[in-house]
This record gives C-alpha cells, sequence and structure tokens, in this order.
DNA sequence: ACCTGAACACCGTTCAAGT
DNA sequence: ACCTGAACACCGTTCAAGT
C-alpha cells in the first residue's frame, strides 16, 4: 500500500481529539455551568460514547483540571513592561479577575486547584518576574505570590455570583428583615446590598501593592 | 383523651429534625469530603428514605447552604472587644481561617454563597463593629468588609488542599520538571513547593489591616 | 405535618471486545 | 491507539399515597 497520506505521528491525533474534547468542556461550562460539565455531557457533545474520554484522561476530576487551565490561556501578560512594576501588577491581576468572571462557576475551582498546569505557570512566572523587579527575594516574593492569587482570584469568586444573583433592591429587602438586632449590618443595609464592584477589587489590590512595595524596602 | 404530653408547639419537630440533619451532613463531610454530602447519603445515615429531606429543605443547595451556615456557629468573637481595634481584627479573621481549615473542601463554597446565613451575619456584624470603631463610615467600611472576607476565606480555600496534598518533596520534583523555560519559578522551586503558612496568612492580613487603617485616616 | 415506595432521568467508571 | 456496548452502583427529584 502506498503511503499516500502522512502517517499519524504518535499521539498527534490524540492531541487534536485533546483540543476538541476541551472546546466542548468549554462550551458545556458556558452554557450550563460547572453541573454541565460532566463526561457524559462531553462525550455527547462530541459525539462518541462517554467511556471514549478515558483515553484521554485518567478521570473526571483530570478533565476539569485541563479544562481550567486552558481558560487561562486567554491572560494576556502586560507587554512590553512599564517602567513601573507596581502598575504592571496592578494591570495582570486586574485582566486576572476580568477573564475570571467570564466562567463565574469554575473559579472556586481555581483556588482550591494545588497542581498549576502550564498556563498558570506561565501567569506565576510572570508576576514572579514583576516581583523580583520590585525587590523581592525568595520566601518574600513566594509569600507575595500566594498573596495576590488568593486575592484576585478570591475576589472574582466572591463577586461572579453576586453579580449574577438577585437584584440590589431584592437583597435589600431580604437583608432588612434578617438584621433587626444586627445595628451594623442595619445601618449599612443598602452598602451591603450592592453588588462588589471593580472599585472594592482595586482598593484591596492596592493595599497588597503598597504592603508589598513595604516589604521590598524594609 | 387527656393531654398527658405536652402538645407540639408548630414546627418544633421540623426544628429538631432539622438540626439531626444537620449532624448528619456535618458528619458525612468531615469523613468523606463534600462528595459524600448526598441527599441519599444524608438520608441514609438518618434511616429515613432520601424524599423524606424534601419536607426539610427544598433542594440540595438549600442542605448544603444551611450546612454551610451551621459550621460558622463554631467561630468565637473577641470578647471582650480589647482597645486595640486592629488586633481584635486580626484575631477575628485569624480563628475564622482556622475553623475554616478543618473544613477543607467546603471552603470555596463559602466564598462562592451570596446569601449569608444567620451565623455569617452574626460574624459580619463583629467585623462591621470593629470597623466602625477604626472609624471606617459607609461605603468604605463594607469595602473593608468584603476585602478582608475574601481574603481569609480565599486564603484558608487555597491552603487547605496544599496541606493534604504531596508532601513539598514531591511537589518539588514535579515543579522542576514543569518548569524548564521559566527562570523566576525554577529559582524558586523549593520555596514554591512548600505549603503555604500561617506566617504568610498573616503578613497579607496586615498589609490589608494597614490599608484599612490608612483609609480611615486619609 | 411528616414520611414512604416506586419511578424517572441522570451520573462516573469498569470490563471485555472490536478496529 | 482509539473507540464501543453493556453493565454496575450510584445520584437528585417528583408523584401519589399513607399516618
Amino acid at each position: 500500500v502506498p503511503r499516500t497520506h502522512r502517517r499519524r505521528a504518535p499521539g498527534e491525533r490524540a492531541g487534536l481529539a485533546l483540543e476538541a474534547v476541551l472546546a466542548a468542556a468549554r462550551a458545556l461550562s458556558a452554557r450550563q455551568g460547572v453541573a454541565g460539565v460532566t463526561i457524559r455531557g462531553v462525550a455527547r457533545r462530541l459525539g462518541v460514547a462517554p467511556n471514549t474520554l478515558y483515553s484521554h484522561f485518567a478521570d473526571k476530576s483530570a478533565l476539569v483540571e485541563a479544562l481550567l487551565d486552558s481558560l487561562l490561556a486567554a491572560v494576556e501578560l502586560p507587554a512590553p513592561p512599564g517602567k513601573n512594576w507596581s502598575e504592571d501588577l496592578f494591570r495582570l491581576m486586574s485582566e486576572s479577575r476580568r477573564l475570571l468572571l467570564a466562567h463565574a462557576e469554575l473559579i472556586p475551582l481555581f483556588l482550591a486547584r494545588p497542581t498549576p498546569g502550564p498556563n498558570a505557570l506561565r501567569l506565576g512566572e510572570a508576576t514572579l518576574a514583576l516581583l523580583a523587579r520590585a525587590g523581592l527575594r525568595g520566601q518574600e516574593a513566594v509569600d507575595a505570590l500566594q498573596v495576590l492569587l488568593v486575592y484576585a482570584i478570591g475576589f472574582a469568586a466572591h463577586e461572579a455570583p453576586r453579580r449574577a444573583g438577585a437584584a440590589p433592591a431584592r437583597r435589600r429587602a431580604r437583608a432588612e428583615a434578617a438584621t433587626r438586632d444586627l445595628p451594623h449590618l442595619r445601618a449599612l443595609a443598602s452598602e451591603l446590598a450592592r453588588h462588589p464592584t471593580q472599585d472594592t477589587f482595586e482598593r484591596g489590590l492596592r493595599w497588597l501593592i503598597q504592603g508589598i512595595a513595604g516589604a521590598a524596602h524594609p
């Protein structure tokens, strides 16, 4: 038989299928939230038997890990790096929050995930480069990285369901009923009912970056 | 028929059963993680048909909401309040992190949950009281509350699976393989492999509290 | 008011088998 | 190397019915 078709390199077809699987998973999560991301649902969307996916992923959690990392590919690094490390750090974290908000129900999974994928590593590298320019070394730099990630991801996780949820007026009504004996909450009912905003995110982020700047010049 | 037994007040039996349901849910989550908290699992543990639980909760998410809030009952408020608001705030957030760490897999759910239960309200009230002593008013106080909650809960959510996961030596080996082209990550491989600690948590918390103190005296 | 049996439409995963 | 049919042990939820 003449080799009219290029022979598949080992793993090539699997590589293609893997991207297709992730695209299907992304689509399901966008349309139906985390609950929509099931082995059977992804398989259905690909027109394939459910157990086919076990040729590509050890189990469901491995599929979800790959899905999460694939989303981070869309975060753009600040390029070219400006003269001001703290402004670049601010922009990188803001951009991360912005991207995460597009995938509301997945955000908490990013926080808990202990082993970063290739895209998470790329973002970690960029953040550490900025912290090095700030003058942070060793454990200090790693501490700052962790604190920033926790804050940016955590804020998005907190914010997303509130944006999607009940309107402030409704939330306010509910809060007033529940806070009869809680004077501070009661006094701030309308501020508390308001959805969290980018302004609040940015305020906290500046506090952290100030703290980091202080740690760099002790 | 003589009333030899006190008549049940309306809802009384439901009240008792509800605490029993939550105790069963807590036990399951402690022994088997979030995945163990199922309608059918809780019912099994109570020796009751699965659909019985729908007499007490509208659906599974309502059960989980009640479970989460019931855990917060264990957070102790700093009493009596000391002379130093920032020290009290520090202690309240540290105590919250400590408690959350005992329920590793549930922590991300706290972040995303948009409507606080009675125990969450109690903690929010205490935090706002401290922020009022710091001199924060209105939206500023609410911003500070949100930033603090995001950080304390987010840090615990980040920390818990890492503590439970692979030992630092193993993590370090894995990291070295994955960071061949990422010089900053590579240089800090051993610091990054180390589990996050209370020290890191406290450092970030002090940054935030400093920022809050600055906002109070502009 | 609280509880149940039976059923429905789903899950993740495994095994043996096909190409 | 990749895919499948069939099966197993689970899910959440609903409905009609019982006390």
